[in-house]
DNA sequence: GCTGAAATCGCCTAACG
DNA sequence: CGTTAGGCGATTTCAGC
């Protein structure tokens, strides 16, 4: 299983770095119950082998100034993997595109998408994206409000899962 | 205009934070031009103000062994706004639910999912959501390939609006 | 008010056992 | 993995704009 590669206390060092990614090395290795230098060596093995991507600063969205938040769902005419991956490119050079993840059944792209205002969003959608080749349909939802936007993974999920199987 | 109560300073901070948030404190000033220490201050208000709400490593998921995500559009029966909140009091508290953002139009709920495998997502939908009190359909559609997703804000389009303002 | 300079304290991070 | 140790960063203090 994936995620068995490491150690119960990689695993934890993963877990404490999601929670507070500006820990001190020092509260990190005192919190996983080692000493800094292997907490350190493993952190920098971590972030090598992929496990870390990078560490981001949560950013208030309303407060800086974005007020909405979009869903875009887009279908294309083609699903042919050059028009896809073409799709793909175009969304990862639009700045108001935050996610973009191909799916499964009728929709074939959903977009998180945010912007300062509506009329910003709307000139982005009637400007760009139902403008751009391929681009079949386009159904868009604002989010009225958002309950819950957890950046990482369930560790927790994951400890019981291993524990299970062990 | 929100985010214009922060001078270009404060706005460059947040970005090189967004981008990096285990920078240390000199790299940063030097990066934003002014010293350490009213750079530390500046960040400090920042947190407390509620600009930034935290640092988190970004952990690949499927390194770790979340092999799947899903997202799910979910109705329910009653819009009440008690039966709503009631609604994303439970989305808090599943833990493989990660985002839960309501909606305008047919849909009421978005819900950014994430499991190990299809079959414990599954155990999840059928277990739980559909199962849920008022949850009156779920749809649910796989993430095939993610082809972009930014933490965080394009504070260049911020930049855009700001200099456009002024 | 703000910033920047200096000084202290603590952390980071080698090298070694 | 732990300990030691030297260098650097963090953070307070204080002076200046």
């Amino acid at each position: 299983m994936a995620g068995s590669r490491l150690d119960p206390i990689d695993r934890h060092i993963l877990a404490e770095l999601q929670a507070d990614g500006r820990m001190t090395n020092v509260e990190l290795a005192k919190r996983v119950g080692i000493s800094a230098p292997p907490c350190l060596r493993r952190v920098r093995t971590l972030e090598e082998a992929g496990y870390i991507r990078g560490y981001h600063a949560d950013i208030d969205a309303r407060e800086l100034g974005f007020e909405v938040a979009v869903f875009a769902m887009v279908r294309l005419h083609s699903q042919a993997e050059s028009d896809l991956s073409a799709f793909e490119t175009r969304c990862r050079n639009w700045p108001l595109v935050r996610e973009c993840h191909m799916l499964n059944g009728e929709i074939d792209f959903i977009l998180k998408c945010v912007a300062p205002d509506l009329s910003s969003f709307q000139g982005f959608l009637t400007g760009e994206l139902l403008k751009a080749e391929n681009v079949a349909s386009v159904k868009t939802s604002l989010v009225i409000r958002c309950a819950k936007d957890e950046p990482g993974l369930p560790f927790d999920v994951l400890e019981e899962r291993l524990t299970r199987s062990a």
